[in-house]
DNA sequence: AAGTCGGGCATTTTT
DNA sequence: TGCCCGACTT
């Protein structure tokens, strides 16, 4: 409950407490405003001074005021920090993520875009599955349309605010037409499931403000101060969001750093903040690059590396603070021996820090295995940051589908999902002739449901399941009428004999399922009492809402030990002492971001925002040769480290030798017949310093097969040196497969495959 | 209709 | 090496 209104904050001594550049962002009247602020330099604070400024200096009603983040947890905090700073008053700003803003505007007036009225918001599983049901619809193979690739197309399409239709029109090639297809078909099952995915929310949303001048113009009265955070990731849609919201005399404050921009693969544009003049003309740009967070030396070294990339706009970090200690470079022999010396470091600085101040970053969830084993071993507490989500747990995804079928018994998706958990035996011959009856009657499955002569048609064992299945809903239907949210949560556990079915099987597994029964609804509980003078079903429709919207349900609670994450989720925190472990060539950059130099640069601010995390203690950790996917590979150390100056490094290579059998193997495969350049070098990483050429990559006139034959060394741009072990067929069908000595055997399409003979 | 086995396959993931 | 999905079995 908040605490009872007042407007009044602490008093502010705003020169004291901000410094110049601080001050001048906050101080800033009119106009649109970009706050190019460095790690570590206080954006936050920027931010949330600025709204207090706002409303106390300036008398703006904090109603005016909307600041969108990307994050719940960010929002959250900030959200926090201004009601401390401008007191409570009559009515609050609007401080939330963009999708929430959206969904706001969605909720109140959805059907004037043909969204139905009590719309569901499905997650990413729920994506994939649709997609997987255009895909049939569509008579499309899963094999030549990967669902993950069209799901991410589509997503793609949609941050550029493409309808199917638009998308269509530029689709010029084979696939992309089909795309199309598959497109617009899922895009009708969302329609009839009555429900939106993430990226809709944007769309629907810029659709709605700029064919409703109504309601447009209702936000552009209200709405006139506008701050957005981490500008640099934010997509196409948000930037039209804002200049829509905007309309012609923006007071917009972006704050955001082009160097920290990591989300460019889901369709972040780092373009809107590189160009942000030319989107928000008569635009002032300061720059934040007094640092409070890390040494001198992490700041030089961080800057140094970052400084490679050309789309940046450039800026130098400084702090008031000492040098501190160099970087500590390891090259470990192993995934092992780096996970132990991590470890062994870690536990020498138990001392002088609290092992929740210590944190140790991956590029991947893969990486943390030998890390966690080894912490294990040493008895090391540490806690796993983003792992498997709350609501992504197989159970809550199904009580969350009961709840949206009770709301609309037309999401056929969530029917779809909940009709035989439990299993009660309406399988799969059932389904498909209850799902024709619907096809030809042109209805929801529900709907078909519903009909008695349906269900006479249908073989009287699944017929039976059937009716039953659909008395016990129509009663959970009448129940979600006027029961409070626990309560009926708690029938629907037991009238679907969902908590029996795992009280019957008691093993562990199903034990910590219905532990997970038992959160979700406490978790409901809480929420409606939170909110008591809603009625049930609208108080259904937000808890929904809430749980689509929120990553994890019962935020990471601390454990007291040392944080295992991967770089993208350390973004935002920082700590004392900070490990960025794996800095080989395939991991960090990886392998799958290395085609283009954006893919490159993007690795770089990977490594960038994982260096400045730091505040004390860094060290980069790479090692010889590691288990990835199960086979051991030979590593090169990542081509960043050479960027980082010597003079702030401290390197220590690990005395531990690696040359098992299979290294041996591969080793000698390059030294086999052919290879008469006796350059033995291939294989084996070199142990010396970390200087490797910055542009070690020959790119000559790509060849065609012609003149590749078995044995035929070759060099690829990206791939590297590699064997060709044989050529499959010529021309257009052409392939050639290929060890390469750093990922092995890979195949490539000749005309593509753009290799130089060596 | 539901459980078991084996092949294919492996990023990052704020909402 | 382990997970997930699909095919196969009972």
């Amino acid at each position: 409950m908040p605490p009872a209104p007042r407007i009044q904050g602490p008093s502010i001594d705003w020169p004291t407490t901000l410094n110049e550049h601080q001050l001048a962002a906050v101080n800033h009247r009119e106009g649109p405003q970009l706050v190019l602020a460095g790690a570590g330099s206080g954006k936050t604070r920027v931010i949330t001074y600025r709204i207090a400024w706002l409303i106390r200096e300036c008398g703006i009603d904090p109603a005016a005021i909307s600041a969108v983040t990307f994050t719940n947890k960010a929002a959250g905090e900030m959200r926090e920090r201004v009601e401390h700073l401008a007191g409570y008053s009559v009515s609050r700003p609007f401080v939330g993520t963009f999708h929430r803003f959206a969904l706001v505007l969605l909720r109140r007036f959805g059907e004037r875009v043909n969204l139905h009225k009590d719309f569901a918001i499905f997650d990413t599983k729920d994506q994939l599955q649709l997609v997987k049901k255009a895909l049939v619809a569509e008579e499309l193979s899963e094999t030549s349309f990967s669902p993950r690739a069209v799901l991410s197309t589509i997503s793609g399409a949609k941050n550029l605010l493409l309808s199917p239709n638009a998308y269509e029109e530029n689709a010029s090639d084979f696939f992309s037409r089909r795309i199309a297809r598959v497109y617009r078909r899922y895009q009708g099952l969302l329609r009839e499931a009555g429900a939106v995915d993430f990226d809709d929310m944007l769309f629907f949303a810029v659709r709605l403000l700029r064919q409703d001048e109504e309601v447009l113009g209702g936000y552009r009265r209200r709405l006139e101060y506008l701050l957005v955070d981490e500008f640099q990731d934010t997509n196409h849609a948000q930037l039209e969001l804002v200049k829509i919201l905007g309309g012609e005399t923006p007071n917009l404050t972006a704050v955001g750093d082009e160097d920290q921009g990591i989300y460019r693969w889901r369709g972040a544009e780092l373009d809107n903040i590189l160009d942000f003049e030319r989107h928000f003309p008569g635009a002032v740009v300061r720059k934040l690059e007094q640092n409070y967070r890390s040494t001198q030396t992490i700041l030089d070294a961080s800057g140094a590396m970052v400084e490679n990339n050309e789309s940046r706009r450039g800026k130098r970090l400084w702090t008031d603070e000492e040098k501190g200690d160099p970087i500590r470079i390891f090259k470990g022999a192993d995934e092992g021996d780096e996970a132990r010396w991590i470890v062994n470091g870690l536990k020498q600085r138990r001392d002088d820090y609290d092992l929740r101040e210590m944190a140790v970053l991956v590029r991947t969830h893969s990486q943390t295995r030998a890390l966690e084993e080894e912490l294990l071993r040493q008895g090391v507490p540490y806690q796993l940051i983003g792992g498997v989500r709350f609501y992504d747990r197989a159970e809550i995804k199904d009580l969350v589908a009961y709840l949206r079928v009770l709301r609309n018994p037309r999401d056929n998706h969530s029917f779809d999902r909940i009709v035989n958990t439990p299993p009660r035996g309406i399988g799969g011959g059932t389904l498909s002739q209850l799902a024709e009856h619907a096809e030809t009657m042109g209805v929801t499955l529900w709907d078909a449901l519903l009909q008695n002569q349906v269900l006479d048609s249908i073989p009287a064992r699944g017929s039976k399941a059937l009716r039953s299945f659909r008395d016990f809903m129509l009663a959970l239907m009448e129940d979600a009428e006027h029961l409070d949210m626990p309560e009926l949560l708690g029938r629907l556990i037991e009238e679907s004999g969902y908590a029996e079915a795992l009280i019957e099987k008691d093993d562990s597994e199903s034990r910590s399922r219905l532990e997970n029964v038992e959160e979700f609804r406490s978790a409901a509980q809480e929420f409606s009492e939170g909110r008591p003078d809603q009625s049930p079903f609208e108080c259904l429709t937000d808890f929904l809402d809430h749980v689509s919207l929120t990553s994890d349900l019962d935020s990471q609670q601390e454990n007291g030990g040392v944080s295992l994450m991967t770089l993208h989720s350390a973004k935002g925190l920082e700590f004392p002492v900070v490990v960025v472990a794996g800095l080989e060539e395939g991991i960090l950059p990886h392998f799958n971001s290395q085609e283009t130099r954006e893919d490159i640069e993007e690795e770089r601010r990977l490594l960038y925002v994982g260096m400045t995390r730091a505040m004390q203690h860094l060290s980069l950790t790479c090692c010889r040769r590691r288990r990835i996917a199960g086979r051991y590979q030979d590593q090169i150390e990542s081509s960043f480290l050479a960027e980082i100056p010597d003079e702030f490094l401290d390197v220590e290579v690990s005395s531990h030798r690696v040359m098992d059998e299979r290294s041996r193997e591969v080793y000698s495969f390059f030294r086999t017949p052919g290879a008469s350049s006796g350059t033995t070098g291939g294989s084996m990483p070199s142990v010396g310093p970390p200087r490797v050429s910055s542009s070690p990559r020959p790119t000559g006139s790509p060849t065609s097969s012609g003149g590749l034959q078995q044995g035929t060394q070759v060099m690829h741009p990206t791939l590297g040196k590699g064997v060709v072990l044989e050529v499959i067929g010529s021309g257009e069908q052409g392939r050639i497969s290929v060890f390469f000595e750093r990922w092995g055997k890979r195949m490539l399409v000749a005309k593509y495959a753009k290799l130089d003979v060596v």
